[in-house]
DNA sequence: ACCTTCTGGTTGTACGGTCGAACCATGTCC
DNA sequence: GGACATGGTTCGACCGTACAACCAGAAGGT
């Protein structure tokens, strides 16, 4: 099949990105792929997290595309753990300004580790000089979705 | 960071696809991503069932990565909307032989239709000279998960 | 033949992530 | 200052999934 063709063909992309995710193990949200007893959402959120230092919640709700509601009880699972903190937000009364703690760093830093490994591994198989071209995709992927 | 640093990053790659799961929905898997109101498991077993014709349950199991007992179940959901049946398997008297009903069918292929246009609509959004790119990073992405 | 083990399916139970709605407090705008 | 919008929390419900127990049929060895 040439290449305009399956351009036309969009039914074949949702086959392949399908069978990635069931692959992946991403229909099973209550456990990260790497194998961690951690859901999928929360360590998209330390991820979050780790990469900014502080994060507004409904920044987090936003880019987690979750409900405020859900968030807030996301957060406040993370904190029962004692890996996040919740602070007033300086210039609004009404905002959470959401910190990890030291031991959320830590367990953010173990869960870095094992996606790590378990990234390595898939982008071991990509051959080196289409990497930076699958990134760029999935980057071009998520633009056109958020409009 | 450099391009190359970056992809070399697994992080960097995590980092992509974790955005574009969220960003296609796939973190509520009660909803298809076309806005239909089925899951995403009953969806996939449509589409399977569709391509196949008939299919043995614990294939359908198989491929779709659920639990026996969570097939079990879905089937009994798409039975119940009358679009599956089930059939003891011929050659094996434990077997379950599934096939679509003629509802069944209209139902995925109601069902690629909209995926269909789903994709049409997010291929729209990408601008046409990375188009190419992108069809060529997903296919590079499948063909490194199956190995 | 018989017993054991494996395999395909079903059912019961529990868990957990997500949403929507109701509600409150605070900010914003006319 | 009153109306409306925004950030968070809590409550209730839904639904997809896993695990375990169970049953029935197949497979293989003695």
């Amino acid at each position: 099949m040439s290449r305009d063709q399956r351009a036309d063909d969009p039914a074949a992309l949702q086959e392949a990105l399908g069978s990635f995710v069931r692959a992946f193990g991403l229909h099973q949200p209550e456990t990260t792929p790497c194998g961690r007893p951690i859901s999928v959402s929360e360590a998209h959120a330390l991820s979050e997290l780790e990469q900014e230092g502080e994060l507004r919640q409904v920044e987090l709700t936003r880019r987690l595309r979750l409900q405020k509601s859900t968030v807030s009880r996301l957060v406040g699972q993370l904190s029962s753990r004692g890996w996040v903190e919740r602070a007033p937000a300086p210039d609004d009364g009404r905002g959470v300004v959401l910190r990890l703690t030291p031991a959320g760093q830590r367990a953010a830093r173990n869960l870095a580790e094992a996606r790590r490994e378990r990234f390595s591994r898939l982008l071991g198989s990509i051959p080196a000089h289409e990497r930076a071209g699958v990134l760029h995709a999935l980057d071009v992927m998520v633009e056109a979705l958020d409009e």
